[in-house]
DNA sequence: TTCCGTGCAAACCCTTTGCACCTTT
DNA sequence: AAAGGTGCAAAGGGTTTGCACGGAA
């Protein structure tokens, strides 16, 4: 699939790096990521590409509310997020929706799906345990 | 239940005007609601008693991305969310998910769950469509 | 009387954007 | 050579927050 009308490296280094990595990261730790092999890269092209990119369909964007997230597997799947830090794992649950037909669907036409679990991750829950044990 | 710890007009308003209504508001779009019948509320109010509110699980906090919207519903049920005007209906379709046990959530202490289809409007697809005949 | 909640406005922070330059085609 | 993409920094826009005052208990 054609993305933007030329090719760039830092769009690449930018796929690249979310492909391999499993966190889900926020823009600006993209741009760390990125930033070790291309240390002139600036955050605006990160945000340029990622939103490009999610525009594709090529990526996921994960909106928070807080930091927006990206995933490099854009296929439908489950998230689990702490409401607490924002990080966002995989959830390995299967999900079955009825379809979505014309009369339930209001006259939207349909290209996404996001499910998400909220809660506290591990190391929210300690913070939040320390911090009463102070007293 | 006990949302804070005295009760206000403001707070009361707010959820009175948030739960006659099936749109789904931004805070601001609450702020001006709310000010019909209190001129003085200031939007600070609005955002802190909308979050007390969510925190509490009184209402639903549907975070976008863009401005987030708030439910009276607080019960878990999908939306429909348009990905152009931020526009966020009710879904009335069934979801079946698999139980999240512990070992699938990760030491997460799970406390809720969003479900929501994206897609365009249609409003926002007339738009495009007028956009596209102007050639 | 106490002190929580509010009004107001400034501060915050993530994200977007204008512009001149660089790079791809 | 043409024009899309980038780097940089400033602007934008939703949300949060500090402070003094008002109102619930």
């Amino acid at each position: 699939m054609k993305i933007g009308q030329r090719r760039s490296k830092q769009r690449e280094l930018i796929l690249e790096e979310l492909r391999g990595v499993t966190s889900h990261p926020t823009a600006d730790e993209l741009y760390e990521m990125v930033r070790k092999r291309m240390p002139n890269i600036s955050l605006g092209t990160v945000y340029r590409n990622l939103e490009l990119l999610a525009s594709h369909g090529v990526i996921l964007k994960i909106e928070t509310g807080g930091k927006n997230r990206f995933d490099g597997n854009s296929k439908i799947h489950p998230h689990l997020r702490c409401t607490n830090c924002g990080k966002v794992e995989d959830l390995d649950i299967e999900v079955k929706t009825e379809p979505v037909d014309e009369e339930k669907s209001r006259g939207f036409s349909i290209t996404g799906c996001n499910i998400e679990y909220l809660g506290l991750c591990p190391d929210c829950i300690n913070l939040m345990q320390d911090k009463q044990t102070v007293h």
